[in-house]
DNA sequence: TTAGTAATCGCAAACGTTTGCAAAAGCTTA
DNA sequence: TAAGCTTTTGCAAACGTTTGCGATTACTAA
C-alpha cells in the first residue's frame, strides 16, 4: 500500500477507514490520471464483489470533500484523480475528442485575484475544469470543412 | 411575441419551428435570468398540456447549439437563459447559497489569450461558468465558525 | 475484550437527463 | 393542394448519480 500519509491524513481528519474505502483509495491512487467512476468500481469490485456503486460516489465525494482526490468532468461524466500533491493543477478538457490536459496553477493566479478584488468572490480553482477545443481537434475541424 | 430576430435567425439556419419549440423559447425568454429545465418545462405545459421533457431537454440543446441559449450549471441542475445579444457574459455560481452572478467578458480575455498562446487551448468562454462562494456566504461561513 | 454508539454499508427506489423508436408533423416540390 | 422526404415528437426505457432506510461495521472507552 503506497499511499500511507493520505491514511494517515484521513485518520487525523476522523475518517473511518472501512476495506471498502481502501479499495476504492487504491483504485483511484493505481490509475494513471483520472478515472471514470465505473472504473473505480469495477477494480474495486474485483476484490470484494459485494461492492456498491452508492458506496464508490459516496466514498469519492468523501475524499473530495477532504481533498484527497480531484474531481474533473468530462462531458457529463464525473472522474476522479489523486490530489496534486506538490501545487495542484487544473484541466483542460477537450469538448471533441474528451482529453483532459493539465493547467498549471499559475495561469490561474491572476484570474483568481481580479475575481476577488472586484467582486469577494472566492472562486474554487482547487476544482477547476475549463472546456475547449485542444489544438489537435482544432486542425481536424480545419480539415473537416474542407473536406466537403 | 417579443424575440423575432431570434426566429428570423433559427429559420435562416434551418430550425424547424414547431409549436413546442415556440413555447419553449417563450418560457425561457419571460424568465428573468436563467431558469431550471424543470421551470421551463411547467411554464411550456400550461400552454400545451402533452408537452414532454425530453422535448424540452432536446429543444433547449439545440437552441443552446444554435447560439439562441446560454446553459448555466448551477450545482449538478441544468439553467438556460436567452444569450446576451450584446457582448455575451459569464457567471459566477455560488456554491453554498447557489447564487448566479455575471461576470462581465473582460474579465477573460485575458486568460483565453494566455491558452491560446501557450497551449493553441480555445476555450468555450461563451458558455463559462466559475463555482466559488460569493462574498455574502463568505460572511455567513465565519459567523459559523465563532458560533460553535 | 467487550459493549455501546455513531458512522457506514448494501439495497432499492428515486432523481435529472439522455436515447431508441414508431407515429406525427413540418417543409419542399410539383 | 397533395405527395414525399426528413425532422421532430411523445412515450418508454435506460443512463449516471443521489438518497432513504434498516442492518452491519468501525471505533472508543471501560
Amino acid at each position: 500500500m503506497k499511499h500511507q500519509h493520505i491514511l494517515e491524513e484521513l485518520r487525523r481528519k476522523g475518517v473511518r477507514l472501512t476495506p471498502q474505502r481502501l479499495l476504492i483509495l487504491n483504485a483511484v491512487a493505481q490509475g494513471e490520471g483520472h478515472l471514470g467512476v465505473d472504473e473505480v468500481f469495477r477494480q474495486a469490485k474485483e476484490s470484494y464483489p459485494y461492492m456498491d456503486i452508492a458506496t464508490v460516489y459516496r466514498t469519492l465525494h468523501l475524499f473530495k470533500k477532504m481533498g484527497v482526490v480531484t474531481e474533473v468532468a468530462i462531458g457529463d461524466r464525473l472522474h476522479f484523480e489523486i490530489t496534486d500533491p506538490d501545487g495542484r493543477h487544473h484541466h483542460m478538457v477537450c469538448r471533441e475528442c474528451g482529453g483532459a490536459y493539465n493547467l498549471a496553477p499559475d495561469y490561474l493566479v491572476e484570474f483568481r485575484e481580479t475575481l476577488m478584488r472586484e467582486f469577494a468572490f472566492e472562486p474554487d480553482l482547487d476544482n477547476f475544469t475549463v472546456t475547449g477545443v485542444c489544438s489537435a481537434c482544432q486542425s481536424k475541424d480545419e480539415a473537416k470543412v474542407q473536406e466537403v
